[in-house]
DNA sequence: AATAATTTGTAACAAAAGTTACCTAGCTTA
DNA sequence: TAAGCTAGGTAACTTTTGTTACAAATTATT
């Protein structure tokens, strides 16, 4: 395990913190669409992010969903972080995107090491900050973007933590995340398609228009 | 100034980390309206929020605003505490939306006392938690509800923060702060009062139905 | 008092998004 | 092969939101 640690986080982590992690850290790995946390849920233990991607949810009296942000490598559910210190339910759903490599920490070292150590305090802070600011990013779209752009952009996320030009999604799938109807992204689609910005396929879209800026 | 920050920092914060703060804080008092941080500025204090309540505001590519939440007393700014960390800039406006008592944290002591005191540890996380809880409260008033169920909400909260029924504000001004336009807010203001839900006036509004929960 | 500026109301229309309904193409499997 | 299912296309319509235009009421200014 510490090698994949050493990887992702060795830059960020001195060795001794690393090496604790590697004593009581357990690792796991999770399949694209298996469900890593949930809403109103308790956590008794912080992940941290080794490869692949995780999709962060929120959800609607009414159940529907809306896709926040994507997590990556390096990264961590900052959700989490208080959800543990303060004891409180989870806010968010948390769904592989793609199959993923995580660490899992339990929540009594990550006070324990708060205090301990300078970079593990400096990393929880930086990823407070990555996660207000990808949340800002979200509002920015849902507040002033109208359907189609917001739709191009969703598809060149995705392809960015695919790595995968050509996403296997069906119109439906699209629909939930971005909360709207199937026939309403149908419909942007074909308009996104005939812009020449991707083509379209059974089961599965090519995005042509790559994202120029994050 | 102590005894202020006694009133809202005091069970928080032991009393050495409050004496600290008394010697190191400077005192600022600011008027409704009065800009406190804006987009781009990089920020060389901390404020510590004793009275009154200030509004975050994100901006669009066209300069239009859209508000996220409301700080009240004994918060503070999360943004302001990874720009400091980070070193980086303001990715939002902070405007006085009543009269305020702030006290101003010079932003070398908060890496000092994030290793020094558990108190200001736990303040900072708690305050992350919190702005990451109100920014998903945003998500969801943008994302699930119709502008006019945003607009009802939006009034109960001016009610609360302001502490009177009666808002003095113009059309125009909700307009700016949900991201619309006034004729929309005109039309959905008038939508409300048929339903007895407020009184309309020149320069300003009753709310008759208040909040039933946070 | 006359004029100008601000605020609000409202009509009429346009654009965006949501809904219902139905059709077709391509798989799956009985 | 036939029946059934899933995915996608599209028309027709409604609702919601945004836009333009203008009038009326109130307040501020000359």
């Amino acid at each position: 395990m510490i090698s994949e640690l050493k990887e992702s986080y060795g830059g960020l982590f001195e060795d001794a913190l690393l090496a604790e992690i590697n004593q009581v850290g357990t690792f796991k790995e999770v399949s694209a669409g298996q469900k890593l946390m949930d809403i109103g849920e308790y956590i008794r233990s912080m992940p941290l992010l080794v490869s692949g991607a995780i999709k962060i949810l929120r959800e609607d009296d009414d159940g529907d969903e809306l896709l926040l942000y994507f997590l990556e490598r390096g990264e961590t559910c900052a959700m989490t972080l208080t959800c543990c210190m303060g004891h409180t339910k989870s806010e968010i759903r948390a769904i592989a995107e793609t199959d993923a490599k995580l660490v899992m920490i339990p929540i009594q070292k990550m006070e324990e090491w708060t205090s301990k150590y300078k970079s593990w305090r400096n990393f929880v802070f930086q990823s407070y900050h990555d996660r207000l600011e990808e949340l800002l990013k979200t509002v920015d779209s849902i507040a002033f973007l109208k359907m189609d752009e917001r739709l191009l952009k969703y598809l060149q996320e995705k392809v960015h933590v695919a790595g995968d030009s050509t996403l296997k999604i069906t119109h439906q799938e699209i629909a939930y995340e971005l909360h709207t109807s199937r026939v309403v992204i149908s419909r942007l689609l074909k308009k996104l398609e005939k812009l020449g910005e991707i083509r379209l396929h059974r089961n599965s879209i090519e995005v042509i228009s790559l994202q120029t800026k994050l």
